[in-house]
DNA sequence: CTTGCTTTATAAACACTGTTTAGTAAGTTT
DNA sequence: AAACTTACTAAACAGTGTTTATAAAGCAAG
């Protein structure tokens, strides 16, 4: 039987043309002012159409939910090949700085938004890859409790509080907390606030 | 003439039962689910009569934005009558986590939400009350340094830096993002994370 | 080849949303 | 009492996410 398994392919090509219009049209208007009608409009399909293949809005959030984790993950597995292991923390937190500046709606999505989550924070599966993305945190704090870089022996508990200053100093600044600063030291505040926190947690963490 | 001081009273009260209307609806059922309709219902007038008071829904989160701004300002101002400048700093650092928690929703519109910004980015002073705030920290940052308790002089920059730790855990923890921890260790693990933070930048700041 | 069944797609509707407009009724001034 | 001003609202506009009934196409069996 090659019919069923053509119409599964014909189904898993109509998903993606879907998701991949709404990925482009949400990196560029924004996840708010993307409605199920623009994407339908754009792969040229009726409205009701996306909801044969995607169950609501959030479902197609979901989706790109997974996907954007995907890419952090991959954006971190580099890091690793850094020799010591203090580098090795400072480069994955510019590299989740770096992420949230070139895809600020997919770091919206990840870290910030809720909506995709509302109707889905049921599912135990939801954070599978966010956990993937801070167990590496993790083992390369790990890494440096090791090498002695940190007395602290907690290396959950130090993660959490370096994501914390690396989330909020990226979020405060994509949901643009940062006005209160003028234009010309926004820039460069920023970046001396995290190698000052580097400095501070390697002198005293 | 009382009759034009008369108006203007009545407007401003109508103004205020407005706000007071939506402020309770924002804070019960949040922004979003909130329609100018409920507001109108609420105060049991029709929903045009709103935009006689308010120039858009936008507008009326501003108002609400300068009003939040107070509070988190009157929460910070006990924290001066502190004895220990680096206690003084810890205080403040736990009211701002505090005031997240307990009103969640304002904090979202202080920190975090985008939307009544985008039409009020070009105003001035939208950020003046953020700003008094923000100048409340670095002013009680100095006073560690002043104290010897950091080495480091730059007092923004170490406010900044303190504020994305502080601010990176409240919103983490608000949006749902710590949900990849157990719902046992969640709130010990935050905690921690908030004195492993203490600790790190009074011997490393 | 035709009949019956399943899948796929859509037009139209439903119940909302923020906002604007035209018109009414009440209050105020001349 | 007539003219003007203000406060208010019903209705409409253009949009939203989502559901439902219906039509058309694809496929399987007689």
């Amino acid at each position: 039987m090659g019919i069923t398994e053509r119409k599964e392919r014909e189904r898993a090509e109509m998903r993606k043309m879907i998701l991949e219009a709404a990925r482009h049209l949400f990196l560029a208007n924004g996840y708010e002012k993307v409605s199920i009608r623009n994407i339908a409009d754009a792969i040229e399909y009726s409205p009701a159409t996306i909801y044969l293949y995607y169950k609501d809005k959030n479902d197609l959030l979901y989706a790109l939910h997974q996907e954007a984790f995907g890419k952090l993950i991959e954006k971190f597995k580099p890091v690793f090949t850094v020799d010591d292991p203090f580098e090795r923390l400072v480069r994955m937190g510019q590299q989740y700085i770096h992420y949230a500046f070139e895809n600020p709606e997919m770091f919206d999505l990840m870290f910030i938004m809720t909506a995709p989550l509302e109707t889905l924070e049921c599912r135990e599966d939801v954070w599978d890859e966010g956990r993937i993305a801070f167990n590496m945190l993790v083992q390369v704090v790990q890494q440096c409790i090791d090498a002695g870089v940190f007395k602290h022996q907690d290396a959950e508990r130090a993660s959490l509080m370096i994501w914390s200053m690396v989330h909020g100093l990226s979020a405060l600044f994509l949901r643009k907390r940062m006005m209160i600063f003028s234009e010309e030291r926004r820039g460069k505040l920023m970046q001396e606030a995290f190698e000052l926190f580097s400095d501070t947690i390697r002198k005293g963490l």
